[in-house]
DNA sequence: CTAATAGTGTCTGTTAGACACTATCTA
DNA sequence: TAGATAGTGTCTAACAGACACTATTAG
């Protein structure tokens, strides 16, 4: 069909007038949460700005879109730029962050992606263009407070070797038909983070808090095959406390299959254990 | 502090120097889903496209963000505009959509909201300047099947008035970590919807349906104050079924305070409540 | 044997679904 | 009174938290 407009263009016809030159545009980027799990501790990789603006600043890795490229590319691209992950690495989208002001240079509208892998695809990762230096921080969230009127959470990423401490404290307040979140940084902490990204970090935290139980997300950074006692630990490093090993293997089992191999590391064989994608990976979609 | 790039550059010298024009920008937007509840139904609103490209297509209402706006101020905006609603609307970010291709004019990409008003917030919805005309649409999502493989659903958007009807077949596949959406036009539809649109309207509802239990996301389709079987209407029309009275009323009243009053229509008369906005609003920023 | 790790069984209080029932209003 | 709408009580199966227990390996 060839449709014409109140104007009697052809498609063809508006495409050719179109002037996409007539306002002042955005710059998109993507961000993206890595984690990983390693020596029983959740990690984050930040990278250290070297160039205004936040310069010297700890940072989401992340970078432009290009005026071609599906988000989903770039963010691929970037992971394989800054870990060189190239396998499918599982990624979720969280949240778009676009306030006018966020960044100095111009406006920039920047979408957050949570993306998780086994420690053992990591095989680089190198100080791109922009950083200084890189690092994969221990991170935890621990909910301090939870009442009617809101709740209370703090938290922390420590580069240990290195002697880097940000700790921040979150509260999220109940109002008349929303929830309001403020993060402030902790003065106990000797470094910070860049522009809005603790706001990504601590959607990330809520999200893998919150699907740890009830969705298989916590297999995409444990190997192929695993045993309980892995995933338990992945589980606790991802919700900040200790749980109980029967309740946890009871309910956890559901979701797997048994491979019939062994694994011994010091005590009694442990069993491995695959995940079972068939099992109710809906949840996966709210 | 006054610190210094690699090149010299104070802050206020590197943005004096920042160039933002050597890139090609895409343009961005914003989707709303409004949706309401009208004569016990859910109700979307669409606008119906009235130039170049998806003419004649029914699309969500929206429109560009300025460049010096925020994404929440750019929603705001384009409410009053469409909808006379002034008051303080809930709405909440759903997803970003910015594949390269997906607009035929230049690379747009777009941030779609949810939002839900009680009906009597609702003034006037007059078709704007891309719109031929305006309706509110009925919609509901079934689930005709759910099963270890994945998941299959019909989402339908009818305009009786008009005549109109639009269904899509939505599947959900179960992959080795993922899970694949696909929604197709079914042949018995009369008309369609533009661009993608359909992918921002599935998960307004999957966000729905999951949320309508444990949340107080109906509430902002109810008056101030309301009788339990208002609320039960409204929570039947999300989910798309029935649902068990003693069992909705024992669950719901955790998250209500009664008014005392009450309000009589041909039967016995009915209590009012008021939703309580300190039960574990929390759950909402998941 | 002990220490270390892996793994099981069971009690109990809470919750979600099913369903039968009672109460108050108008005409 | 009937008909309509509002509202309650109770049984049961499933589930989640707490916790005490057994099993297998290395040295």
């Amino acid at each position: 069909m060839n449709e014409v407009n109140a104007r009697g263009q052809t498609l063809e016809e508006f495409l050719a007038a179109y002037d996409e030159t007539q306002y002042r545009r955005p710059s998109n980027t993507v961000d993206m949460i890595l984690m990983t799990i390693s020596g029983g501790s959740l990690k984050i990789l930040l990278v250290k700005r070297k160039d205004h603006p936040f310069i010297h600043d700890w940072a989401l890795p992340g970078g432009f879109i290009n005026f071609d490229e599906d988000m989903e590319t770039a963010v691929q691209r970037e992971l394989a730029e800054e870990t060189n992950i190239t396998d499918h690495t599982y990624f979720k989208q969280l949240y778009t962050f676009g306030n006018a002001d966020r960044d100095p240079r111009t406006r920039i509208i920047t979408t957050a992606y949570l993306s998780m892998t086994p420690e053992e695809n990591i095989r680089n990762t190198a100080a791109g263009d922009d950083a200084e230096e890189t690092g994969w921080f221990t991170i935890s969230k621990i909910t301090v407070h939870t009442g009617d009127e809101g709740r209370e959470s703090v938290i922390r990423m420590d580069l240990p070797e290195k002697n880097i401490h940000m700790i921040y404290d979150v509260t999220d307040s109940v109002r008349s038909n929303y929830v309001e979140t403020r993060s402030v940084l902790n003065p106990d902490s000797n470094a910070r983070l860049a522009c809005d990204h603790i706001k990504a970090i601590n959607m990330a935290m809520d999200q893998l808090q919150h699907r740890a139980a009830s969705t298989g997300i916590l297999f995409n950074m444990l190997p192929e095959e695993f045993t309980l006692r892995q995933a338990q630990t992945v589980y606790e490093a991802i919700i900040g406390r200790t749980t109980d090993t029967g309740n946890f293997r009871r309910d956890i089992r559901k979701m797997l299959k048994a491979t019939g191999k062994k694994c011994a590391t010091g005590g009694k064989a442990a069993e491995l254990f695959r995940f079972n994608p068939l099992y109710s990976f809906l949840e996966e979609k709210i």
